[in-house]
DNA sequence: GGTGCGACATGACAATAGTCAAGTTGCGGT
DNA sequence: ACCGCAACTTGACTATTGTCATGTCGCACC
């Protein structure tokens, strides 16, 4: 970790910008940095942990391979998000495995040098707590998002989330392919240019891989409408 | 709290079984013990949390409400589970509802002696780190689950995480009403029904509430084949 | 011992998503 | 500039699931 640049975007994630300014120092200087090609794997599901991860540039997938050989998109992460905090502390292996996306810069901070910070210091362990929940309560709302919403409701939301725009048109840029959108919304690649072309009525254009809405309150309200009504 | 029988129940949760004695005893003296009557509210969504819930009887669902007024079951908790640690410590609004499913015995951890108790001691912390994690590793395999198996396949692998026995044969019992065993595995009751149908010819004979497993080993082998081949 | 209600099963149908196959397109390598 | 590949799109078909309607069964309540 020689580069200011990186330290400076480690301080802005999640897992630590709550921290005392001391702990963040020591946690810096014991973090490795590491950089990942395209495609690359990070570990492995059922690996033993050796560290808590933070994304500082790229895009990092975590997903489960089920004994039948197809695999399950958990969750994407990118700069400024961190994972594997919970499992760090349990000495137990990985749920799931994690590959860059795309070339990717990652920061490793070895479990040890947590525990022993958390030992000392409770705020710590607080800190860990809130960045696991924030991953519990996206998971959550996965679920919800699978149980009760159509495939086309769901890349609508999926697309509300890339927006920072509040009403009226947007023009958005997707993050990654779009075969990790559908993988990363349950679907498969066919069903997802299909979602797209139902979302044209309503106002959304793709091309490439950007998308144009030009209403978003319509695309809301389309997100959160009952699919049998429509 | 004061009765014995409820506090060596407490006691063997898994929030608290790895808890020193004396931390234990002061959690315990501080808890609120509570019985619910069947389909009684626990907590809203969206309400502010108050304390970490551990059931010592009965069952507990935790489910959630999408705009459109359908109902995604998150999971369901019964005796020596807890729940709302990590939304305890964040000062949030709880993700999701708690609802009563049968008759149950609730303990309820307020927050701030929880908190308190952290501060001095980062044990207490691992330990309710371990329990989030626990949530968190169930929440990943339900996203599996239901990303890459089909409704039979789901009720497969439920019905084996039932038994205890290990090969041959076996009867097991359905915990709690079909209704809620659809929703926790993402389907319609309806969708339930047929899916035991399909069952039938792979040895599960269904009958009140009572399931007959006539080979565990073909079962479980039907949870993990690929759909496409059968 | 009725009576009525809710849970559950089943059939017919519609909607949705997966599969397979056949293009099209964009892009990197030569 | 050409080639080849992988991502993406589209169409036809199938499978799975949700919806609606109907019927049975068990059970609490009078």
């Amino acid at each position: 970790m020689a580069h200011e640049v990186q330290k400076s975007i480690a301080r802005q994630s999640l897992l630590l910008k709550s921290l005392p300014e001391q702990h963040v120092g020591t946690l810096l200087s014991h973090a490795i940095w590491r950089v990942y090609e395209r495609g690359e794997t990070i570990f492995l599901q059922e690996e033993k942990a050796q560290a808590v991860h933070v994304v500082l540039a790229g895009w990092v997938k975590l997903f489960r391979m089920s004994p039948n050989g197809s695999e399950a998109v958990v969750s994407v992460f990118t700069r400024g998000e961190s994972f594997g905090e919970a499992v760090a502390l349990r000495n137990v292996p990985y749920p799931v495995s994690a590959e860059a996306v795309s070339p990717c810069e990652v920061m490793h901070i070895p479990i040890p040098v947590l525990i022993s910070l958390m030992k000392e210091d409770p705020e710590i362990g607080i800190s860990i707590l809130a960045a696991t929940f924030t991953h519990l309560h996206s998971l959550v709302a996965q679920l919800e998002q699978l149980k009760a919403q159509t495939g086309a409701q769901r890349v609508a939301e999926f697309l509300l989330n890339l927006c920072d725009c509040e009403a009226g048109d947007c023009e958005v840029v997707l993050p990654y392919d779009k075969m990790l959108i559908a993988g990363r919304l349950g679907m498969k690649p066919e069903s997802l240019s299909r979602a797209f072309t139902r979302l044209k009525p309503i106002g959304v254009k793709i091309n490439r891989n950007h998308a144009e809405i030009s209403d978003i309150s319509v695309l809301r309200d389309y997100s959160v409408s009952d699919p049998t009504e429509t």
